[in-house]
DNA sequence: ATATAACCGAGACGGTACGTCCCGTCTTAGC
DNA sequence: GCTAAGACGGGACGTACCGTCTCGGTTATAT
């Protein structure tokens, strides 16, 4: 099969889909997440509001698929030697994504309407770029460590203090991400294993 | 001075206040922030709209009101001699208040609407009951410690998984304050002095 | 061109053009025009308020809609050989009209708006069912007459006694419209040509 | 008697009333008839909102109170020898008032509201500043006419061109007072006596 | 002198309509 | 069958004014 479309009809406009994926973002920033509307991302993309309902229920979700392989991609960070090195430098991409990237403002936005829509809480448990890119960079910075077993909580505790701090609106700038790399670190150390 | 209203004119109606903050802690638990709405505040707690717009501007504002005290006085946990015990306890009482409690509920709704809208963000930041009890039980269970000059910074790694954990709609069951505590405290206790 | 409405997009509904007018001329009959308000007119035509506000601006508005027509029509009457004759008939046509039709009683409440509100009064200027009928009567009465050249100032003359009887609230069956009539047709008859 | 309030307590202040009803007569000119609110008058006088409503009901009462006196005054003229002129210096003092006198404005903003409201109809109805000035410039220009007993019908056949012309809006520079009262003079004097 | 009574201002109260915005759905015509 | 356009019923928004009420305070007469 050479395309997947429903093969009869009309098929779905791909200038339409990028155009609302544009909007949604454009919008986000210029106008905050509350601000954003299903009305307001069919007129920038110039597109009917019919044809956003068609592919997509909410907000968040459009915001999601605008906003995830960014996301993804803004947390991978080049190797360090150093175990505490290569933490700290993922924290401080972890900073200045949740404080200044486009698709950590998309984030923060789609975690705070989870704590009011299951809806939404249930998607982001389907795409967690915080999650998996935090358990990926303790993989390589601590491998083969008895940490494994327990790699979701290990993930919680070193990212935990970023989210936490700038969530409730802290001055980020006085985050020391070398500070808890290195506490990180230490702590997870002396972790005996879970056999 | 004895009376805080203006002394002229019709006092506040003090009935209407505490209708008030009743109804819109019911209507978030029934019905979720979202679907809370100021013209279903006012219908619940039979008021007339604009008595609410007279004392309020907006539900967060609201509900801040109607959960902060609740929310201090959940975080107030008995004292343990062992260190750990005292923070396992204090986690043990966080999981319970942010997944459980109505002023808990009441306080992830706010976190997650100060990411959308930077007036609930400067709302809240004059109103941390998680920080605070925070601060005060680090302060109890490891005194004198040389952590104290970075405190903010301490409450954010003792708290900051669990949070992340749970705003993220993580299962709370699998959490072991237990272990955490422990992790914080010997973490804590290696930590240098800050010169 | 067989239809005016934009032809891209829903098409209007023509059942809610009708209900709403519809509701109105109830609304007025039962309640007045001060408590007709476009809230209530929707709710009766079981129509949105968007959409009454989409097609008009003020209940004056929909009220001249839904009047304009009834009033051209009930101040049409047969014609009578005697010029008196004629004029006494629609003078009585018009003293039904004001004191006792639907139209009348909307005619008189869009007057009465206009001594308020500039736009209503604009709104009148261009729809004066009893300055044309007044006109249409005396020529058809007194045709060929030198009052032609100063028709608006004679009908004015024909019907506004009536006019302020009736909007200063006195009896309407004190009024003699037959009497009117020859009054008016023995001053018209002496009046000079305009040159 | 000296006083005619109630003889106990405090007396009525007259400060207040006056400042009441000055208010009123501002804010007409000022706004306009539909904007003028009790609450707006209240302010503007620098009186309590209860002090309107103890001593009138509706802004109808205070606007006649503050222009009834004004609008007799204005239309008292001077009397000439010959009856035509008497009559249309009075038509012309009455196109004037109508026009562009404050308390013209009021009273018809006043006719106006009674074409809506039983209320003022019957409130106007006692108090005809028109039909009594036009009642006694008739008796004045043409005394011991057979007209006496039908005047309220002569009143209406003299101001209801003027009062119907200007109160549908129409221009007042249009109309000629001295050929009104000429028509007027010669259809009254062939009026036959009403046995 | 001191009640007593009616007034006054200020301003909160429940209520209701305003006009606007967005929701999610629908009904067209056109591609 | 998809698309743009746009009307539809519905409902919350924040504001304004309604008429009433409850305060503290003022100014009279009547004891």
């Amino acid at each position: 099969m050479v395309s997947d479309h429903n093969k009869v009809g009309r098929p779905r406009s791909e200038e339409a889909r990028a155009a609302i994926l544009h909007a949604v973002d454009d919008l986000l920033v210029e106008l905050g997440y509350s601000a954003v509307t299903l009305k307001g991302i069919a007129e920038r993309a110039g597109v009917s509001r019919q044809t956003v309902y068609r592919w997509w229920s909410t907000k968040a979700e459009i915001l999601l698929e605008a906003s995830a392989a960014d996301a993804r991609q803004e947390l991978e960070v080049p190797a360090h030697e150093d175990p505490a090195d290569d933490l700290a430098a993922y924290l401080g991409a972890l900073i200045t994504f949740l404080t200044t990237s486009d698709a950590g403002i998309a984030y923060r936005a789609l975690v705070g309407e989870a704590q009011h829509d299951p809806a939404v809480s249930e998607l982001l448990r389907g795409s967690d770029p915080i999650g998996e890119s935090a358990a990926a960079v303790i993989d390589r910075a601590l491998p083969g460590d008895s940490l494994l077993p327990s790699m979701p909580e290990a993930t919680a505790q070193l990212v935990g203090p970023v989210f936490f701090w700038i969530l409730c609106g802290r001055d980020p700038h006085a985050l020391d991400p070398r500070q808890l790399a290195v506490d990180f670190v230490r702590q997870a150390a002396h972790t005996p294993a879970q056999a």
